[in-house]
DNA sequence: GTTGCGCTTGACGCTGCGTCAACTTCTACG
DNA sequence: CGTAGAAGTTGACGCAGCGTCAAGCGCAAC
C-alpha cells in the first residue's frame, strides 16, 4: 500500500514526540502513562525509545476521552482494562456527583470573589457624591475610638483611604446587599438562629473582615452599636424594621459559635 | 484594663487544640501555616506548645475569610503580610480569573458526564417500542463487517448488547443532541472548519468513543456513510438538509488534525 | 570531530494538608 | 508513687498529575 514490507513495522508505529503531537500531549505525559501502567508502549528500539502501535493510539484516544470528563487516571485504568460499558457506568456515576460538587463549589466562590473585588475595586471610575449616604465611615471615628481602641481605629482608615473615594462607594454596595438580605430575612420570618439569618452573618462578618477583622467581643459592640445608634440603625431599618436587631441577635449567635 | 498582670498572657493564649475546635480547622492545619510561617504561635511553653494571642486569633480569622474564598495559601500570606487593600484587590482578580475559568471547566464537564450517563444508564426503565427509530444498529451489521471487520463489530455488539434495549435508547438520545447541534450549524451556516462545527465533531467523537474508538481512517468511512447510505443519511438530513455531508467534510479536517 | 536534536532514566517540585510513627509531658487514678 | 491515657511535639511519607531540570546516549548533518 503505502508501507513497503521491510519498513512495514517502523511504519506502522510511531515514536513518542509522534504520538504526542498527534494526541496534543506531552511526551513526559506518556512516559508518565507508561510508567503507571496506563499506557505501555507497544515495543521499544533496541536503544530503548518507545514505540506506539495502532493498539495504543486507539487506547490513548479512550484514554484521553475520559480524561477530558475529568475522571480520575485510576478510573480510566479501570475502564479501559475492563473494556465493559457496565463498569464504565458505574465509574462514571461515582465521578458525576463529584464534578457538579465542583462546579458548585467553584460558581459560589467565583460569585463571592466577584462581589468582593466589585466592591473593593470597580470603583475607581465613580463619583464621590454620595460619600455622605449609607455606611459612612469617618462620621463615627471619635466614638468609635473610644470603644476600640486607637490602633484599630487607625489601621482601618489607613484601609479606607487606600481605597479611594470611589472604591469606599462600592464598598458600601456590597455591604448593601447584606442589608437587603436581612430586609428578605424578616420579611420571610427567619429566625436569627436559623441557617439563612447565619448565612447572612457570615456575609457580614466576611466583609467586614476584609478590611477590619472583628472579636466576638468587639463584633458583638459593633452590632449592638447599629441597634442602639439611630445613624447606624437607619441603614439597616430603612429596608426592614426590626433589620439591626436582628442582626445584633443573629451576630450574637453567630460569634458565639464562630469566635469564641 | 480588664486582665490582670500575672495571668495575662496565660489567660490570653489558647492552646493549638481550643485554636482548632474555635476556627473549625484541625490542628494539623494550623501546625502546617505555623511550619510555612503563614501563621506562627505567638509563643511556645517551655515544653514546645503552641500558644496562640488575640493577634493570631483575628489574623487565622482573616486566612480562613481568604481561604473560604479559595485563594491559595500563598497568596493569602501575600494578603495577610502587606494588610494593604490595594494587594487584595489585585491578588482576588488575579485568583477570580483563574475560578470562573474552573467553574465553567466543571460545568461542561458535568453536562458532558451527566449527557453520557443519561445515554447509558437511564434507559433501563424504558420500553424497546422505538428501537426501530433513529441510529439503529444490528441492522446494518453486515455492510459494517465488510467494511471494518468482524472484531470491531463483535465487540461493539457485545458492548452493545450490555446495555439493554433501553440504554440503547438513550444512547440514541444521546446522539440526537449532537444531529440538533448539526441542524443549528447549518442553519446559522457554520463551515467545516469552523471552531463551532469542529467541536461538535468533537462531541460526535466522544459519544462514539465510548463504545467504539475509530480511527482515522474508519472515522472518516463512517462519516462518509453517513452520507451514502441513505437509511443513515436520513437520521441527519431530517434536522436540516446537508447536515450529513457537513459532518462529513468536518470530521475529515477533524479526523487531519486529532487522529492521523 | 563536533555540534545539536531527540530520546532515555531518575528525581525533585508543587498544593494542602492526612496519616502514621516515635517520643515527651501533663493529668488523673488507684 | 507508679502508671496509664490524653494531648502535645517533630519528622517523614503519601496523594494527583504531571512540569521541570539534570545527566547521558544515539544518530545525523556539517
Amino acid at each position: 500500500m503505502r508501507t513497503n514490507p521491510a519498513t512495514a513495522s517502523a511504519a506502522e508505529t510511531v515514536d513518542i514526540s509522534k504520538l504526542s503531537r498527534m494526541s496534543g500531549v506531552t511526551s513526559r505525559t506518556l512516559r508518565h502513562y507508561d510508567a503507571i501502567g496506563l499506557l505501555p508502549p507497544s515495543d521499544t528500539t533496541p536503544d530503548g525509545r518507545r514505540r506506539y502501535g495502532r493498539d495504543e493510539v486507539l487506547r490513548l484516544q479512550h484514554i484521553l476521552v475520559l480524561r477530558e470528563l475529568g475522571t480520575p487516571l485510576g478510573d480510566i485504568a479501570t475502564i479501559v482494562e475492563a473494556d465493559d460499558p457496565a463498569v464504565t457506568i458505574a465509574t462514571l456515576r461515582d465521578h458525576l456527583g463529584a464534578l457538579t460538587a465542583e462546579r458548585d463549589r467553584f460558581a459560589r466562590l467565583a460569585a463571592t470573589v466577584a462581589t468582593t473585588i466589585d466592591s473593593l475595586e470597580r470603583g475607581t471610575t465613580m463619583t464621590n457624591e454620595q460619600l455622605l449616604d449609607g455606611f459612612e465611615h469617618r462620621k463615627y471615628e471619635p466614638e468609635a475610638r473610644e470603644r476600640w481602641g486607637d490602633d484599630a481605629v487607625d489601621r482601618s482608615n489607613a484601609r479606607w483611604k487606600a481605597l479611594g473615594t470611589e472604591g469606599q462607594q462600592r464598598h458600601l454596595d456590597a455591604h448593601r446587599e447584606v442589608v437587603e438580605a436581612l430586609g428578605a430575612a424578616i420579611r420571610v420570618g427567619f429566625a436569627p438562629d436559623s441557617d439563612e439569618v447565619q448565612e447572612i452573618v457570615t456575609k457580614h462578618h466576611a466583609w467586614l473582615s476584609l478590611f477590619w477583622t472583628p472579636t466576638a467581643e468587639t463584633y458583638r459592640g459593633i452590632t449592638q452599636m447599629y441597634v442602639d445608634d439611630e445613624r447606624f440603625r437607619r441603614n439597616y431599618d430603612e429596608v426592614a424594621p426590626g433589620a439591626a436587631a436582628l442582626l445584633r441577635d443573629a451576630a450574637d449567635i453567630w460569634a458565639s459559635r464562630h469566635l469564641s
